[in-house]
DNA sequence: CGGCTGAATTGATGCGCATCAAGGCGCAAC
DNA sequence: GTTGCGCCTTGATGCGCATCAATTCAGCCG
């Protein structure tokens, strides 16, 4: 892959490469491949046997489990300019554990695990930038494993659409959901008529009101406050 | 805290340890503090700012969080010789993501989490070692959640007993359970009376017989198929 | 031995959410 | 315009599991 200014700016943001020096940049880039996905390709399945972890430049990924009757889970929605699938750097027999596919036609870059592990070696700052992120995935596992345990599904919404409002924020404001909400059901462990008959129950409550995709919060403190 | 061969040896088998040199344990355990807790004292609460993450030496400790209206979900059970609390090396502000609670009287070493990073620092292999770990228990958690989610508490309580038994065993064997059943339940995320009409059912069909603690699966392989 | 205490079991009931099924609505094709 | 196709919504029904309540059981101490 040839040098990409546009990339490199964008790499020297993100947190996984801003540590490294010019150098390690370059022999990271030397063997990263731009990638793309139509809207409903996969990417991986899980268990596909790995060699390389994602930077999403564009467009919209899940990463999902299905159960064996075929309901589907997602673990993760990934939005520009994350990183994904960062987990097989580390893993023995690295082998995708859950699979990815684009909801939106995505652009992609896909770099190179033993690159990059090579690089990790030479920067303790990456690798400590490494453990932080991890160890905040850990935390948002932990969370959700607690909603899933011991809240209900009403919890559970109101709680994903707080989670889209800033943490500053207050009074009205308005939030567009980041993708159709069939898949933000499938995010918070619910059925599209779940989600549906709660939106409704909200909006007649006068908490939120819903068009379509956007979703106005009318009072952000008082929607918070209601979660218990 | 003086040198103590028998704990010596002890580190030199676990996983965080095993890679450090002489003098890197020495200085580790310069600043280590040995604790006991009695059966039922808790060592932090949620939210706790934390300097200190342990080493269970023995007894049984619990991790878990509680909702606001008391209904508790057991996040982990540490069992001897298991490290624990890593988590807060890697934090800005580093505090207790759960709670934690000796279940039996429990002896175990605290150890200073500044003087571990200044070790990890020096140690790449360590640094790979925490990685590694920490992506196994990103992979467990992402388990407990598809669990959580998709299937149902007799699905998620047969596959705690089979969590229970060897992986390559096959017949039939006895598993002792590692706590009181209430404690269990609160791990599987169900009631207590749900556990033990599961329990029931499953015998009832042939597949387990319940004494105490003593569960003994009638056929380790039947019992996996039952799965689905 | 009997009585106390906390855990485990069992039963009766109800609620939450999935499921199944039937419209409604937006949007693209032509 | 009309047709068709997804997606969302709304309604009717049923099952799974929590809840509440009552026994039974096990361990412990007097």
């Amino acid at each position: 892959m040839q040098a990409d200014s546009a990339l490199a700016r964008e790499l020297r943001h993100h947190y996984l490469f801003s540590a490294l020096t010019e150098a390690q940049q370059l022999r990271l880039l030397a063997t990263a491949v731009p990638r793309r996905l139509a809207a409903g390709e996969r990417l991986f399945s899980r268990g596909d046997s790995a060699a390389q972890f994602f930077l999403l430049r564009s467009g919209c990924v899940k990463l999902y489990r299905l159960s064996p009757e075929g309901s589907e889970k997602i673990m993760r929605l990934i939005r520009p300019p994350q990183t994904f699938a960062e987990s097989v750097l580390f893993m023995d027999v690295p082998c995708f554990p859950v699979s990815g596919e684009a909801l939106d036609a995505a652009e992609l870059i896909a770099f190179d695990r033993e690159t990059f592990l090579g690089i990790l070696r030479e920067s303790f700052a990456t690798c400590r930038a490494v453990m932080a992120h991890m160890t905040r995935r850990i935390q948002a596992h932990w969370d959700e494993i607690e909603t899933l345990a011991l809240e209900n599904s009403r919890y559970r919404v109101v709680h994903y659409l707080l989670g889209l409002v800033p943490r500053d924020a207050q009074g009205q404001l308005t939030v567009t959901l980041p993708a159709r909400k069939s898949v933000i059901a499938a995010h918070v462990a619910v059925t599209p008529e779940t989600l549906s008959r709660t939106l409704r129950a909200l909006s007649d409550e006068g908490l939120i009101e819903v068009a379509g995709e956007a979703v106005t919060v009318r009072d952000v403190e008082r929607l918070r406050r209601h979660m218990h």
